[in-house]
DNA sequence: CTATTAATCCGAAACGTTTCGGATCGCCGA
DNA sequence: TCGGCGATCCGAAACGTTTCGGATTAATAG
């Protein structure tokens, strides 16, 4: 392992100077920077990462904790999550560390994290309405990036996909279509990104001069295919008047729907039309759906940039004013809906 | 942030003492270590693992390399194994980064990790019989523990299950149900379990005095229900003599094989028996097929707690001699294997 | 010719640990 | 009385950085 003081002494240049060289610093002359560069690549010199964080207080390590159960969504998707973020802080050179802790205990866990001072920041996804991980960390000025909005007041970067939009785009495109009776199957309804929704939901529905009915909107703690199935198949045969139109959380969900109707003897798009929103799992393409599935498209790897930009950028001291960042989602018309007139 | 100095003032003792205290050195009066353990938690002390490491050597760091492409196996295991190694690695308290690179530089991510000397040890996956991998990390003294043995000599501990044993025990199993006409649908051929398995299947064949058909086995990259699918269609539809019974490398090629013998009009189990590995993901629960599938059991979670020992106690410079770790797996007969008579 | 300034460079301290090599003191046996 | 020993303790150096506060030199301004 090759230190400052090995280049340091192959040029007879303090080592003062050989660090203010490699960090860019003005007061060095052009000619020796070179000569420091040079010999730097030439002895493979790597900084020792600890040594600069007892002076400098930053570690180089970002961390995300995870409860073991796996909360809202499956293993596929937190991987995908995982491999994104992994990625991204790799591009700026900071270690990404998974902390997986039972559920009950994750508190604690950041507690602990916090006290030992070795994380540079964290990113906290799916954020509650009031998050007790949020404050917690914001409380012990700990640098965090959320993902979901929080209706906390705490200074803290933010990404997030405009789930309001999203939703109604999705609701005019089947109001226009002619739909009037439209089911929405969402997921935990204590979750920023479904209060957001369901929001857009009642305010398409209002502003096509429609009903809001409690039976048409269904929530579940994870958005799986078995949600999307048990609540459309609830919907379909409950004696009352049935759905033409599915709005999805997701694609799984969809999925469920599909396998549903497909048991009920429905037809998608002629009997009820189905739209989702898309992660872009690749394990459930919307346009391998048949019949291809209509999307609002805001893809999960697309945000790891996104999030981990902007946890750097904090830490890294920019104002947490400039640290926002909404995503708009994209609206794909496809195969699965339909105006409701074809139903006839 | 308190340090040993702050305990070091307030109890007028020197820091020398309490750090030897706080690390059990045997020179340090009982009653004053009592005090100073006293002090550590009243100020809530905790040690600085930078400072820690640039003197000891080591950072409490421990890293997994995976490729962007998953490899082998799906989303879902790998995030299994993380999720594992994650809280058994938080245990001995050491963080567990995951680095997850694109598969054609995966080399390169280990050559930088290497350089920068920030993790204390490694874990290697599915090691391969010549795999760059372990020879690098190898040839530069950096701890790794091996998940599949590998052919290469290299000193480092090893975790495995025993897949020669499990092999035979389902073989001996449907040759003593009287099958003579047995398939393998395995996983990608060159992978130490893979070969393992194969050589015990061959001996097993071998033992009942049956014939290797090279139409009997399937290779595959990636264990997927595909694999299992379109084997056992191609197998079962070739015009030659068809196998009576299957073993699976994993649950999810025996689910495959579930879906295609119901599309083929076969039964199971008396037109054919079906025997798979179950590394127990709790997406594809043994117990929960129709009819219940008979396995060798060997859940990958519980390989977790075994590597993370191995390494630990590798990187604290145990002999590695005594660092090697084979798992015998359960043999569960349930429903989905019976006699051939039966098929009358 | 001198005072000022800009351009370069550097010594030393600091970050928080661990550890080497003693120092101190009381007590025991010779 | 003295050498030695065991039990406790501690000073100082070291790990590899960064950074504060100058120091040196040469060019420039007055």
């Amino acid at each position: 392992m090759t230190t400052l003081k090995d280049i340091s002494r192959k040029l007879s240049i303090s080592v003062t100077t050989v660090s203010r060289a490699l960090n860019g610093y003005s007061d060095v002359n052009e000619e020796t920077r070179k000569r420091i560069h040079q010999a730097a690549v030439e002895l493979n010199y790597r900084p020792n990462q600890f040594a600069r964080k007892l002076v400098t207080g930053r570690s180089g390590l970002a961390a995300m904790v995870l409860p073991d159960d796996f909360g809202i969504t499956t293993r596929e998707i937190w991987f995908e999550i995982l491999a994104g973020l992994s990625v991204e802080f790799a591009k700026h050179d900071v270690d990404f560390v998974l902390k997986v802790s039972p559920t009950d205990q994750i508190v604690n866990t950041y507690q602990r994290l916090i006290e030992r001072n070795a994380m540079d920041g964290f990113v906290v996804i799916a954020a509650l309405p009031k998050d007790e991980r949020v404050s917690l960390l914001a409380r012990n000025d700990v640098p965090l990036v959320l993902h979901g909005r929080s209706e906390q007041i705490v200074e803290c970067p933010v990404f997030d996909i405009n789930n309001y939009e999203l939703m109604l785009q999705s609701m005019q495109h089947l109001l226009e279509l002619g739909h009037r009776r439209i089911a929405f199957i969402g997921g935990p309804a204590n979750h920023g990104f479904m209060i957001d929704r369901t929001r857009a939901y009642r305010a398409a529905l209002a502003s096509g001069g429609l009903p809001f009915d409690p039976d048409c909107i269904a929530c579940g703690e994870r958005m799986t295919e078995e949600l999307g199935m048990v609540n459309s198949i609830r919907m379909c045969s409950s004696g009352g008047e049935e759905p033409t139109a599915f709005v999805c959380g997701n694609t799984m969900i969809a999925k469920g729907i599909y396998s549903a109707m497909q048991i009920l003897g429905r037809n998608i798009p002629e009997d009820v039309s189905v739209v989702a929103h898309d992660d872009a799992l690749p394990e459930y393409r919307a346009v391998d759906f048949r019949p291809a599935l209509t999307v609002t498209r805001a893809p999960l790897r697309d945000s790891s940039r996104p999030l981990v930009d902007l946890l750097v950028r904090r830490i890294r001291g920019e104002p947490v004013e400039s640290l926002t960042e909404i995503q708009e989602a994209e609206f794909l018309v496809r195969s699965s809906t339909s105006s409701i007139e074809s139903k006839a």
